[in-house]
RNA sequence: GGGGGCGUGCCUGAGCGGCCAAAAGGGGCGGACUGUAAAUCCGCUGGCGUAUGCCUACACAGGUUCGAAUCCUGUCGCCCCCA
């Protein structure tokens, strides 16, 4: 059961997604009824990355209080690129890849939004209207409601022109011009009156609504989100091997499990409220669980679970979390057939010839680095000496060859790399 | 227009003719401890088939030297002062 609509702002305080907004009073009167909200997502990649879940979720809430949420892909701003929150310029993408990238971020959005209903989601395209735009057009249309003694007031302009070794090209000193522009396009067609955003772009959101004000004389709304942080200062979101992608293609659901699974003690209560749908009491119970006896990790499991099925569906969540309990149960050789098969199917894992089993068996050194474990062979070697890898659970050195007799079940054999980096290998 | 400075490894930042693959810190990785935490301690940290080895590297291009990150010339970029 769905909060109701005027709830939209209460549930997002209580979830830590306000950072700032416009005229909160009025902003929440405005909120009473049913509308649209909008967020745009620029296309730098053909997928998101668990950063880009935080101002998608203030769009799912926006849909559960009963409001319309509008997804506008930066078709066009993509093309020119936004400064906030990047201190050097950057290199333009071609058409081709905007394209593409669209595309990929496409199922994204359909996937954690609901597109049907009376509150369907719609997904536009930026560079439908503003393609059409010409030069003068721009100038005289827009431009013309814009003090550039204003423009470089902002942050991400003010940054860039103060650190004179990265200085802002005209281009991409432009961008909040079109993505204000967009804010008074989907005023005008599609009745959008708010924006949401992470906060790097409350310059950009402010400027939009200006304009709509300026232009049409009607107020606009827009709430940011704060910047997500890690209690131990690092970068939220990112990983020994990269960035955490929603997209099985690029992350694994294990690895997002994993990743949930792995947060600090102190960033649990928080990251429960702002990625998961979970309802407030549950959460609540969970936040003391949790503070009672953080080494049970029970809030942490919650979180993983409801995180990765949320991103990756209830069946590929409760999969990764198998495995995981499979792979970190502490005695792994001894895990039925079942088990290990369910490893296999969800952690790295590699299919290798049994063949080369046979006689000197397989060298270590060689295999940590075809499965990726290593990244060379000195490295391997380092591994192996420092005491870091073991088979099927059990320390092997860098003179240990894997026989037949590794093989459990007859046919699986597991790697392990550090604390977690495991690696599952079938010979066939 | 005149004068002065700077450009080092993922980042910050020492080095200022050989002992430099380059101090120190951060970050990252690995180990111990633990809860697949945090904090702490220890090790590794340019690349490479195991190395008294090879390759790549101190903005870029040349030059001087037996030898250059270190000196010289030019180029590019940046900072500061005077006008």
């Amino acid at each position: 059961m769905p909060p109701s609509r005027h709830d939209y702002l209460e549930e997002l305080r209580w979830r830590g997604l306000i950072h700032q907004a416009t005229d909160e009073e009025a902003t929440r009167a405005h909120l009473a009824e049913s509308r649209h909200v909008y967020c745009g997502f620029d296309p730098t990649a053909d997928s998101l990355t668990i950063g880009n879940l935080v101002p998608i979720m203030m769009l799912v809430h926006a849909q559960r209080a009963g409001h319309r949420p509008v997804v506008v892909m930066g078709g066009a701003t993509g093309l020119i690129g936004d400064p906030s929150g990047k201190s050097a310029e950057r290199t333009l993408q071609t058409r081709e890849m905007v394209e593409g990238n669209l595309h990929g971020q496409r199922r994204i959005f359909e996937r954690l939004l609901d597109m049907s209903g009376p509150h369907g989601a719609v997904i536009v395209n930026n560079l439908d209207w503003i393609g059409r735009l010409s030069f003068i057009d721009a100038l005289r249309d827009i431009g013309k409601h814009f003090s550039v003694n204003v423009m470089i007031q902002k942050e991400s302009v003010r940054e860039r022109l103060h650190n004179r070794d990265q200085g802002i090209s005209y281009t991409e000193f432009s961008y909040q011009l079109l993505q204000a522009y967009d804010f008074l396009h989907l005023r005008r067609e599609l009745g959008v009156t708010v924006q949401v955003g992470g906060s790097d772009q409350w310059g950009n959101i402010v400027a939009g609504a200006d304009l709509v004000r300026r232009v049409l004389g009607e107020d606009a709304f827009g709430v940011t989100a704060p910047l997500v942080t890690k209690a131990d200062g690092g970068k939220f979101g990112k990983t020994e091997s990269g960035a955490i992608w929603l997209t099985a293609d690029r992350t694994s659901p294990y690895a997002m499990y994993q990743f949930w699974l792995n947060a600090d003690d102190r960033d649990v209560p928080r990251f429960l409220r702002i990625f998961t749908l979970l309802p407030r009491a549950d959460v609540d119970a969970l936040i003391d669980v949790h503070a009672m006896d953080p080494g049970a990790r029970t809030a942490h499991r919650a979180l993983a679970r409801a995180a990765t099925a949320m991103i990756h569906g209830d069946d590929e969540a409760q999969a990764a979390e198998k495995a995981a309990a499979a792979l970190f149960s502490g005695d792994v050789a001894s895990l039925p057939e079942a088990s290990l098969r369910e490893a296999f199917a969800e952690a790295p894992s590699s299919d290798h010839s049994r063949a080369l089993l046979g006689g000197e068996g397989v060298s270590l050194v060689d295999l940590l680095v075809e499965v990726g474990l290593a990244k060379s062979k000195r490295e391997s070697r380092e591994f192996l000496a420092n005491g870091s890898v073991s088979v099927n659970g059990e320390k092997v050195g860098p003179d240990d060859p894997l026989t037949p007799a590794r093989l459990l079940h007859g046919g699986l054999i597991l790697l392990r790399r550090g604390k977690k980096n495991w690696h599952v290998t079938r010979w066939g």
